[in-house]
DNA sequence: ATCTTTGCAAAAGTTTTGCATATCC
DNA sequence: GGATATGCAAAACTTTTGCAAAGAT
């Protein structure tokens, strides 16, 4: 896994400056396991006592994407998802708790996929996304209590 | 492909009544090839001279997600798109401009993926959802052309 | 007749914008 | 000093809710 002192490194190359909320906000999604949303990153910022807008934290992550360091991951319809690039990988989605965990996957099956894209369609394929929604074992454990 | 009329039958067989909206809802949904957003919906409601009230629609596709006729589609974080459920595929999104095409998957990979899930995790799944992101061929010259 | 469905208006939640101020290099 | 970044308030969107009226079986 990437360093955070890595990261500020590829911020400064990017040409983005080295402010407090920047660095706060990659060092939150450096530390979670899944993605995040708005919401949930300005409340972890607040445990780091890192008291930052939501708009900064709106149009952070609009950089943040833009030089490719951040990713946006569709998990719900309603609110948008962000993780490092670094951490990109597919996830389960309990439908009932909304948990998300990864999973591991054979990936040459999507890259067959990107392959015909690009010679049937003629995509030019940037990334990909892959979840998986279903009822994880404590959900299914507490609806059988039913 | 599935006729309207077959899909109204499922729908009194799962005890929803046949209204005027609700039919108009699932021809629309019928008949396009790709996910459709609600706003999209009621405009093509408009169109057919159905004209059906937003809060209605949502409700509407609430139900039909309901009784597994309807699938959301994580295509976009800002808004809900939704697709018929026997519309089943995956899908090539331009980023620059918008446009959804549809790409064949050898699924064996997703299933191999689900059985991870079962096995390690305890996870029940339901669905998975598979999309790529990329810049179609249109948009590829537009850029060239600057 | 009854239960379902609908429309409307208002509320709630998320994301964006404009502008003045502060901060970084 | 000059460009970048930030906070605040307000606006723009999408989605949800409550309730009374209309429609389907």
């Amino acid at each position: 896994m990437k360093k955070a002192e890595t990261l500020f490194l590829e911020l400064k190359q990017a040409g983005l400056r080295l402010t407090k909320a920047r660095q706060a906000c990659v060092e939150v999604l450096l530390a979670s396991r899944t993605p995040l949303s708005v919401a949930q990153i300005l409340e972890r910022l607040g445990r780091k006592e890192v008291l930052v807008n939501k708009t900064t934290v709106y149009r952070e992550l609009e950089k943040l994407k833009k030089i490719g360091m951040v990713e946006n991951v569709p998990l719900s319809d309603r609110q948008q998802y962000f993780e490092l690039a670094a951490h990109h990988h597919h996830h389960l989605v309990c439908v009932r708790c909304q948990t998300v965990e990864e999973v591991a996957i054979d990936e040459r099956a999507l890259l067959q996929g990107e392959e015909r894209a690009k010679q049937e369609k003629q995509f030019m394929i940037i990334r990909h996304s892959l979840e998986f929604f279903g009822v994880c074992g404590n959900c299914q454990m507490a609806e059988k209590s039913c």
